[in-house]
DNA sequence: CAATTTTACGGGCTTCGTAATAATG
DNA sequence: CATTATTACGAAGCCCGTAAAATTG
């Protein structure tokens, strides 16, 4: 169960090939098969079927471990050496959705920041940034979410050690429609009173899988990151979606019609690990981005 | 980072001694002078001050996360191990109220199970079962606590891949005191107004630091994990006690009075980890557990 | 038979123990 | 100065690459 070990027996299960894992992790294929067999060995079972190279269910199971584990090591490296030497840079991640909404008002003091530091911001899809903030690579992570009104969102292992998050900023989740649509007069629908219409869904901004209704079918799909572009799929008429008001409202061409039934929220919430000296930068960002304003 | 550094860096963390973690661990203090050298390299900081040993901050960092992951390393290979082959035997873990209290009514059950199976039963301290349950030393824990009525409670890292918890009988919380105690003619007390009297601290039975009420002093301390001698203290005017109604009016000479502020009951959850056969013997107990009677 | 995994084997590095050295209360 | 940590060094073992053999679609 080395760290070496468990990285190799991932990047197998990834690609479904020795050779091509081996080539990623710039190993020979020997030593891949190597490791893996040691692996076997310890847990006294296959873990892969071969030809087609495919997990057991017992490989399957490793691998849900073994994911976190890696995370969890890097998390507990990053934690230590942040401690030792606090990043004198700060790297913004953000959601999709958390960066076009919320922090507009932040992002002032985001700039004054830059300024004096080397900034970056990168945005990626929730659960990605949720790792990043447990790793370290990103210092302060903005992730957004439909839930309840004023139920925290639900991110994956809020374990001890890890990052704790803080709600920032709800708004109202509507259903985006171009402005012609019939359903652009209504006061308000219901989900559920929606599932004959086309979806689009977008896994990396708004994934409608998450949303707390079933039976929704998609018609399009958009996998890139870009809310505008997903604001302009529906406004184009390729689907509906479920979208924070702000950002339907400043797209020109689409309306919001709030979301009825059930009771939804968009929310935001920011993201870090405790910190670990009142002036570093993260802190002082930290600060004013859930500072009432 | 390697997992066999962690757990001599543990047992240096926790003697406080290099050469005692050496004893320890059978290793010579060569072996973990070095893999303490190792492990500050590779962070690039001190763990530990010499003479006297002892963490340094980015030390005690890193024990709380080292802990946690080489538990979860167990973990991980216990639960792929069990998909392979299902343990045939049965072991349960019982925090020790859990055992006095509620299940009674299983105790017929657990039994005829013993007669085919080799079962063992271990009484341990809460967060020392749920560990046991997430590294399958344990195939079904119950753990009870305080908590507001029909509440979770709340327990470590319940992380993905990690053991799933659910309740399976809650009994009214009450203060117990002896029989001739002014208090035992009150219908109900408040927790708060109790501030001035003594109480009994068993941490590892009903601990009190748990319960949701500040500036409680305890008089006398007791460390084992039977509930009968926790009750005899109690019975024995040796300070006051929250525990569940059913214990408290089965021992002689103890009056149970009803908590009042905070709503607060005796909670006992079902812990396991997700189930890998239909036929195993913990599904079959955790499903007879579980059924309502 | 072509592609891919497994096995055999050897060089180089890692790891741990012995033993000598250094540090400190 | 006695106790405890560190350093030096060498043998044993592990790890990965080369290359040959085995497997299978």
């Amino acid at each position: 169960m080395d760290p070496h070990l468990l990285r190799t027996f991932l990047a197998v299960a990834e690609t479904g090939s020795f050779s091509a894992a081996a080539q990623r992790l710039q190993y020979t294929q020997s030593a891949v098969s190597q490791h893996v067999a040691a692996l076997e060995a310890d847990l006294g079972t296959p873990l892969f079927t071969r030809r087609p190279v495919a997990l057991t269910p017992a490989g399957e199971r490793l691998r849900r471990h073994a994911e976190l584990l890696l995370v969890r090591l890097e998390a507990a490296r990053a934690d230590v050496t942040r401690a030792v030497a606090p990043p004198g840079r700060l790297v913004l991640g953000l959601t999709p959705l958390a960066w076009a909404v919320p922090v507009a008002a932040a992002l002032a003091t985001i700039r004054a920041e830059s300024a004096r530091l080397r900034t970056r911001v990168r945005v990626a899809a929730r659960d990605r940034i949720v790792e990043a903030v447990a790793t370290g690579e990103v210092d302060l992570g903005l992730v957004d979410g439909f839930t309840a009104p004023s139920d925290p969102l639900r991110l994956p292992e809020p374990g001890a050690g890890g990052p704790r998050s803080v709600g920032v900023g709800e708004s109202p989740a509507v259903v985006a429609v171009p402005s012609a649509h019939p359903l652009a007069r209504r006061r308000a629908v219901d989900l559920a009173d929606l599932a004959d219409a086309y979806w689009i869904d977008a896994p990396d901004v708004a994934p409608f899988a998450r949303l707390p209704v079933d039976g929704l079918r998609a018609g399009v799909r958009y996998d890139g990151t870009d809310a505008a572009v997903l604001a302009g799929l529906v406004a184009g008429g390729h689907g509906l979606a479920v979208l924070p008001l702000p950002l339907v409202s400043a797209h020109p061409g689409l309306t919001g019609v709030p979301v009825g039934t059930p009771r939804l929220v968009h929310r935001v919430e920011l993201l870090r690990l405790p910190a670990v000296a009142p002036d570093e930068p993260a802190e002082r960002l930290a600060h004013l981005l859930t500072a009432p304003t």
